[in-house]
DNA sequence: GTGAAAGCGCTAACAG
DNA sequence: CTGTTAGCGCTTTCAC
C-alpha cells in the first residue's frame, strides 16, 4: 500500500505537505491541495493509522468489551454505543467477552494495546479487583455497562436487578400467588444472584417461605427456559406462578408448558424479564420487566465520549431502574 | 503509558531485550526474562500495538463491516466468526454500515486504515463496483458474506435467496392457494429483490398471475410486519396466504391478523423466512425458510484467516442453499 | 505556503 | 545471550 512518501514524490511535494492535506491544515495553496489529492487518489493511498496514532498519541476510538455478541440485548447496546460514536467522528471497537475470565482479560487487553481512548465494558465474570486495578492503571477511562463495583460508582452504569426481580414477584403475590417457581440465569452473573434476592424479599414481604425445591438455575439462553420446566415438575412440586430471568428462557417455558397441556394464565401465571420486542408477539403476551437498554448504550457511550475528552462527565443518572410491564401472562391466583 | 524504553532502564537490559522477553524469542536467559517480567508488571507496561504493527507491518486482526448490530441474524454472524478468529490467536473488529454507502464506505476505510489482515464484509447498499474496487486496490484480501457479486465470486459467501422465496411460495401453491400476497423487505436491498424474484417465479410456474396489489414492500424491522397488513386490508385484496420475507415482520403480522380475529393457518397460511429461533415458539409455530447463518459466519472467518495467511482458500460450498421448515402456520387452501 | 528533520514505540538485523 | 541501531509511516516544530 501507497505511503505518504510515494504520494508526496508523486506529487512533487514533501512529505510535510501531503500530512497537511490529510489532516485538512489550511497552509496549503489549493493548487497544491488539489495535485497531492489527485496524487493520493491515483495511488489509492490511505493513511496508515498506526503511524499516525503513534505519532499523535491518539487512536479516536473507543473500546467495548460485551459478553455475548448474539442476544437482542446487547445487539440493541452495541448499535445505540455505535451510532452515538459514530456520530462523534470515532469509531468503536467491539470485542466480546465469552464469559470467562482468561477471555476478558484478554478483550481488555488488546483494546488497551490498541490505545483506545476509552473503555465500555460489559464484564460477566472479571472480578471487582480486576477491573479495579485496570481502573487505575491502565490510564484510560472506562465505563461499566451493567454492573455495580462500588469503588468505581461514578462510570458504573447499571440496572437495580434486585427491585426488578422485586417487582416481578410482588405482582405476582398481589395476585394472590404463593407457590412461585423461578428459573434463574447462571447464579455466577451478578445480574441473575440480584434478581433471585429480589425474588426473596418479595417473598418474605408476603409471608412465604423460601423453598429451594422452586429455584432451578439455567444460562440465559434460548432453549433454557424448557429443561428447567422439566425439572420443577420432576421434583413434584407445585407452583401457580413462574418468574422467569429473561424472556428468552420464559418463551421456551411457555412453550414447554403449553405442550404439557397448561393454561396460561389460568393455570401458571408467567413473568418475564428484559422485555424483548418479541415478549409482545407471543401468545399470551408476556408480561415482563423492561430494562432501559438503549439508554445504556447511548449514555455509555456519551460518557466514554466525554470522559476520553477529559471532560467531567455527569454523574446522576447512572442507576436505572426496572419497569414491569404486565401483559396477558399473568393472573389472579385461582384455586383448582 | 509505560514504553519499552522505560522496561528497558528499570530492568537494567536493552530494549531489544524486552522485545524479545514480549515476543517469547528464545534467546533470553530465564533470569533476564524473569526481571523483565517483573518490570513490565511493576510498570503496568502494554506494548503499544502501533509501533508493533508499524514496525512488523501486521495487525493480526481480520475486520468485519455488517448492516445492523442488533438483530438476531447478524448477532450469530459476529458470534461465530469472533469465535473462530480468536481461536486463531487473532482478533475481530467490527464495525457497522448503517446501511448508507457513505457510513459503508467510511467503515471499510477505518479497517483499511488500521491494516486489518483481511476483510469480512457484510455489504446492504455499495454498488459492486465500489466493491470490486477494493478488492482490487485494497492489496487486502476480502470476502463478502450474504451477497454475490459475480466478479468476485470466489470470495462471495452467499445465500440463493431467489430459491429461498420460490420455495416459500412453492409450497404455499403446492396447499392449493392462489391468492399469495407478499410482503417484502426494502427492494433497494439484493436480499429482498431475490426473494420477490422467487415469488414471482412458484407464481408463474403455478399458472397464477402476477398482481402488485399483492405486494407490499416493508423494511425488514421488527414492527414492519404491521402496518404492511393494514395495507393489504385497505387495497382490499383478498388472499388466503401470505409470504413474508423474514420472520421479525412475520410474527408482527401474525399478531396484527390475529388482532383482526383471523384464524392461522385456517384463513390464512404464513410463511416466513430466516429460521429465528422464536419462529418455534410463536403460535402457530411458523413454518420458515430456514437461513444457516452460524455456517456463513463460521466459514466466513475461516476464509478470511486462510486468505490472510496467503494460503489458498477453498472455494466450493460458497453458495448456501436454503431450506423450508414446515410448522404450523401454513395449511391447505380452503375455501370460506 | 512549503520543506527538512526529529521523534512517536517498537522490531529486526547485525555485532559482539 | 545481550546490546546497538536503522527504520516502519506519520506528525510536528522550525526554517526558509
Amino acid at each position: 500500500m501507497a505511503t505518504i512518501r510515494e504520494v508526496s514524490k508523486f506529487a512533487n511535494v514533501s512529505v510535510a505537505t501531503v500530512s497537511r492535506v490529510i489532516n485538512g491544515n489550511k497552509w496549503v495553496s489549493d493548487a497544491t491541495r488539489d495535485k497531492v489529492l489527485a496524487a493520493m487518489k491515483e495511488l489509492g493511498y490511505k493513511p496508515n493509522s498506526f503511524a499516525r496514532s503513534l505519532a499523535t498519541n491518539k487512536s479516536h476510538t473507543i473500546g467495548m468489551v460485551i459478553g455475548d455478541l448474539s442476544g437482542p440485548f446487547f445487539g440493541k447496546l452495541m448499535n445505540e454505543a455505535e451510532q452515538e460514536i459514530r456520530n462523534a467522528g470515532k469509531h468503536l471497537i467491539i470485542t466480546s467477552g465469552h464469559d470467562t475470565v482468561e477471555s476478558e482479560r484478554d478483550a481488555i487487553d488488546f483494546l488497551l494495546q490498541r490505545r483506545v481512548d476509552a473503555l465500555i465494558l460489559h464484564l460477566d465474570v472479571l472480578p471487582d479487583q480486576d477491573i479495579i486495578d485496570i481502573a487505575d492503571n491502565s490510564g484510560v477511562p472506562l465505563i461499566l455497562v451493567n454492573r455495580l463495583v462500588p469503588e468505581l460508582i461514578n462510570s458504573s452504569i447499571s440496572l437495580d436487578n434486585e427491585l426488578g426481580g422485586y417487582l416481578a414477584v410482588k405482582h405476582l403475590t398481589d395476585l394472590g400467588h404463593t407457590q412461585i417457581a423461578t428459573i434463574t440465569g447462571p447464579l455466577y452473573k451478578a445480574d441473575a444472584r440480584a434478581r433471585l434476592s429480589g425474588y426473596r424479599r418479595a417473598l418474605e414481604e408476603a409471608g412465604i417461605a423460601y423453598d429451594e425445591r422452586l429455584v432451578v438455575e439455567s444460562d440465559f439462553q434460548e432453549e433454557g427456559g424448557i429443561a428447567p420446566v422439566e425439572r420443577l415438575y420432576r421434583r413434584k412440586v407445585k407452583f401457580s406462578a413462574l418468574f422467569i430471568q429473561n424472556d428468552h428462557m420464559a418463551f421456551g417455558a411457555m412453550n414447554t408448558l403449553k405442550g404439557r397441556g397448561v393454561n396460561i394464565p389460568e393455570e401458571v401465571s408467567i413473568v418475564g424479564y428484559d422485555d424483548m420486542v418479541m415478549a409482545r408477539y407471543v401468545e399470551p403476551a408476556l408480561t415482563t420487566v423492561a430494562v432501559p437498554v438503549a439508554e445504556f448504550g447511548k449514555l455509555s457511550a456519551q460518557m466514554a465520549l466525554k470522559l476520553s475528552a477529559n471532560e467531567p462527565a455527569d454523574v446522576q443518572n447512572l442507576r436505572f431502574v426496572p419497569e414491569l410491564v404486565v401483559r396477558s401472562s399473568t393472573a389472579p391466583y385461582r384455586k383448582k
